[in-house]
DNA sequence: GACAAAAGTGCACGGGCGTACTATTTTATC
DNA sequence: GATAAAATAGTACGCCCGTGCACTTTTGTC
């Protein structure tokens, strides 16, 4: 069994029960492994989790910014990201739901190697949304006054809230409203300043 | 010792380590209670982790709901509902973060009463968002075709990043691009139709 | 085909879990 | 102050956890 098959069982798992609740008992089971056996590819729960985490960001750029980048620079970009971003539980469908939101909640306040990979991980991800911001900005598609970082953080809001209603509250309207909130954000970094 | 005080105590735990990882030797250890002691005053740990989050309920009641219901009606309460909300995790300060951002990725796959509850909270939550949306509209302060449930999650998403920023990734800069961002939503929803 | 490396198995350990059951202590009522 | 009720404690149960260790099987290389 590769490491890449039990790691993406791992991923499947850690979207339902949380990288906490993954359990290498379960995991070997489901995998019809030995508990022993599936442990020692990793040497400890905790870097079990960890390369959960990595696997899981790889597919998300695969997925979702990877593409997006290939979409022409400034405005088109953005909305690319915006695109791809909405459709990551359907290119990459987890029975628990996105696993970067699990892992966000349980691990802000526990300290240690997997929150710090996490966190570098979202840094990251929200700096390349104000980036490409940044880019339509340079390029004149959205205005100068507009703020990259204050617009990374509400379009993160804005798939956030998104999640919340579709998958807690299972609000079928849940997409359509996502894309209105994006789709005013989009005009707001338009607009000529008054 | 009163069911209150172990429901307070359980709060701040379940803040940290989730719904889940509420563990009743654990709660019985900080209060300084036999575990079987504890154990008797919920028959289950489901009752728990239900009088748990009904506890944190009627606290979000007092602390945001209400005083917000106080201010006039119209815009300057949905004003009111978003300042006590950003200001909901200084007065009741929990140790890790909000019990509800937690136990909604936790239990958004999970069914069962403790989902059910916790979907019933959500849901009127946001209703009595969209309610008072409706109110500003038909104050004449919001414009006709402004969408109440579209507002709602809008500001769900304005609170669910700012969490996200601030908690996960420590920025200081979380809570002020929330009141930036939750100022657009709102001047956008008085601004004459074009 | 020998042989080293890698992958997988079996078993054991100490510990925490939720939950019964029974006993004891505290509290409230008359 | 007796007595019923409520709160707390003690102990035990089977289960799953992460991890270590010795062993066997598979795999790839010369």
């Amino acid at each position: 069994m590769t490491r890449q098959a039990i790691l993406e069982h791992a991923m499947g798992l850690s979207s339902m029960v949380g990288l906490g609740g993954l359990t290498i008992g379960r995991l070997a089971d489901e995998l019809e492994l030995s508990k022993s056996g599936l442990f020692a590819h990793f040497r400890s729960k905790e870097t079990l989790q960890t390369q959960v985490l990595e696997h899981a960001a790889s597919r998300f750029v695969d997925s979702v910014i990877k593409p997006a980048l290939s979409a022409p620079r400034g405005e088109p970009r953005v909305q690319a990201i915006f695109d791809r971003w909405l459709e990551w539980p359907n290119t990459n469908p987890l029975p628990g739901g996105c696993i970067f939101v699990q892992a966000a909640s349980e691990l802000d306040d526990r300290p240690g190697p997997v929150r710090d990979l996490l966190v570098r991980q979202q840094k990251d991800w929200l700096e390349v949304i104000a980036n490409t911001v940044r880019t339509a900005i340079t390029e004149g598609h959205f205005r100068e006054d507009v703020d990259p970082e204050q617009f990374a953080q509400d379009l993160y809001g804005v798939m956030l809230s998104c999640h919340h209603a579709s998958r807690l509250l299972r609000d079928p309207k849940a997409l359509s409203r996502a894309r209105h909130a994006f789709e005013a954000l989009r005009l707001a970094a338009r607009m000529p300043h008054s």
